[in-house]
DNA sequence: TGCTTGCATTGACATGCTTCAATCTAGCAA
DNA sequence: TTGCTAGATTGAAGCATGTCAATGCAAGCA
C-alpha cells in the first residue's frame, strides 16, 4: 500500500494528473478488493470491532470456512486488513491507514 | 447512487453500524466499477477535463473501441459517470458527486 | 439517394472469480 | 501418543468479466 502517493487525490479528483499505467492497475486492485458484497461485510464488522476470529465471520455470512479464508486472504494481500494468529485462533484486524489511503485516491 | 446515505462513514470507517445484506452488495457494485484499470484510468482523465468523447478514450488506451464503449457503460450504470450525444459525438463527463459519495463510504 | 464517421451492441472466446468439499497443518488436551 | 479444534490450502465446478471482430444505427455530407 505504499507504492502511491494515495493520500494525494491522485485518481479521481477534478484536475488530477494523468495516471501512468502502473498506478492504474495497482489501484484498480485495491479497489478490487471491496468490489465483492461478502468482502465489503467483513470490512465493514471489522470496522465496528478491535478484532475477530475467522469463526466469528464464518458464523456472520452463512459462507464455508475456506470461502471466508479466501475472501480474508485477498483482504490481507490488499493490506486492508491484517492478522495475528494467538494460540489456535487467527484474530483479523482492519488496517485503518490503508482504508483512509484509499478513500484519498478519490480526491478531497 | 442514492439508496445510501453514502456521504456516512457507512462501511469502513471505524465503528460503523453493521451492514445490511442489500447495503453491502450495492457497495461491492460500486467498487467493482473502478476494479479494473482501464475504468480508474478513464475516471482519471475524466477528471481532468471537462468533457471527453469516446474517440479521444479510445485512442488514449490502445484498445478497440467496443472494449472502450463496453467500460463506459459500466461506469455509467454505476453513476460515476454521464454521457450526452451531440451530433454524431457522445460526450462523457466524471459525476463528481458519485465519486465523492464512494469516498464517503470509506469513513472519514 | 448513397457514403462515411462515431459510437453502441452482439456474439464468441479466454481468463478470472466465487464457492464448496476434501485435505492439510498447528495448537491444545487427554 | 491419540484425538479434537481453528484455519489455511488445494482442486474442481460454475459463473462473471475483459477483449475483439462483426454488425447495427444514427448523424452528417456528397
Amino acid at each position: 500500500m505504499q507504492a502511491l502517493p494515495v493520500l494525494q487525490p491522485i485518481c479521481c479528483a477534478s484536475d488530477a494528473p494523468p495516471l501512468p499505467k502502473a498506478a492504474a492497475a495497482e489501484l484498480a486492485e485495491r479497489f478490487r478488493a471491496l468490489a465483492d458484497p461478502t468482502r465489503v461485510a467483513i470490512v465493514n464488522r471489522l470496522s465496528g470491532a478491535d478484532e475477530l476470529c475467522v469463526c466469528d465471520l464464518t458464523a456472520a455470512f452463512e459462507l464455508s470456512q475456506p470461502t471466508v479464508s479466501h475472501h480474508l486472504k485477498i483482504l490481507r494481500e490488499a493490506g486492508l486488513v491484517e492478522a495475528s494468529r494467538r494460540g489456535t485462533w487467527s484474530y483479523y484486524r482492519l488496517v485503518p491507514e490503508a482504508v483512509e489511503a484509499l478513500r484519498g485516491t478519490l480526491g478531497g
